[in-house]
RNA sequence: AUUUUCGGA
């Protein structure tokens, strides 16, 4: 059961939904656990009726992750008043992990003030739940109030750099993006390729970027993608660079997009 | 072995 569970799980993360569908349905025995992984499969694939399905009629009990994938999968189909009902019916206590995704449940639909409410509702918070809030504030453009989240949290990890830089870097604040990712280097932090995107993309000079970009690959060893490609080619075409970002276009290991 | 937070799809 634990190794045809590890598939199913392994072919879910590479999204291959097919593929875990089949082995899952041809299991000799199924437990909790495959049945968790099963649901989160359809999950993530946005298939809440299968997952439903699985959850109601294949399932004899639920833990705690089963309730919590569960919700996942209303939250990914857009569906918040169901994914608030099953928070509802859920059976007390509901683990961190639970109230963390009905944050962003309501992140997803955008309502700041549940979020709130419910980050200041819960019994208790871990890093998630402030990453969860903080990433609330900053895709709704509301920087203010994600900074004032980040300032207060007590311990920070590379999603919440991440978070905060994307949002200076979204909202053209490239200088306090550039800052932010100082300070996060400064505190110990490793940058992975979300930060880099970000970091990349609130260059204003090519070389700064190339300056950025040989360091990502050579110091921190992130691997460079298209997107990060795309960013420097941004630079060039704000600077009105042309000739080089075409130039780029075609050196790089990628097609094009 | 499974669930919650950051970019992209």
């Amino acid at each position: 059961v634990v190794s045809s569970t590890t598939i199913v799980a392994l072919y879910a993360a590479s999204g291959q939904l097919e593929a875990a569908k089949l082995v899952f349905d041809t299991m000799a025995q199924r437990n909790i656990v495959s049945c968790n992984t099963m649901v989160a499969a359809y999950a993530a694939g946005g298939h809440v009726s299968d997952a439903e399905r699985i959850f109601h009629t294949v399932m004899p009990l639920h833990d705690s992750v089963s309730w919590t994938a569960m919700l996942t999968a209303h939250t990914e189909a857009g569906q918040l008043e169901e994914a608030k009902n099953l928070f509802d019916a859920m059976p007390a206590p509901r683990c961190v992990q639970a109230w963390n995704a009905m944050i962003t449940a309501f992140v997803d639909n955008m309502e700041l003030s549940s979020c709130q409410f419910l980050f200041d509702a819960m019994p208790a918070r871990d890093l998630v739940s402030w990453n969860a809030m903080l990433a609330g504030y900053a895709r709704s453009g509301r920087l203010g109030s994600a900074k004032r989240v980040f300032a207060r949290m007590l311990e920070r990890d590379t999603v919440s750099w991440n978070t905060v830089i994307a949002a200076f870097a979204d909202s053209g604040h490239g200088q306090d993006a550039m800052l932010m990712f100082l300070r996060m280097l400064v505190d110990g932090l490793v940058p992975n390729q979300i930060t880099y995107t970000s970091v990349l993309a609130a260059c204003c000079s090519w070389d700064e970027s190339r300056s950025h970009f040989s360091s990502m690959v050579g110091d921190h060893g992130v691997g460079a993608v298209r997107a990060h490609y795309s960013c420097v080619i941004g630079v060039l075409a704000s600077t009105g660079e042309l000739g080089k970002a075409w130039e780029l276009i075609e050196f790089m290991p990628f097609v094009p997009d």
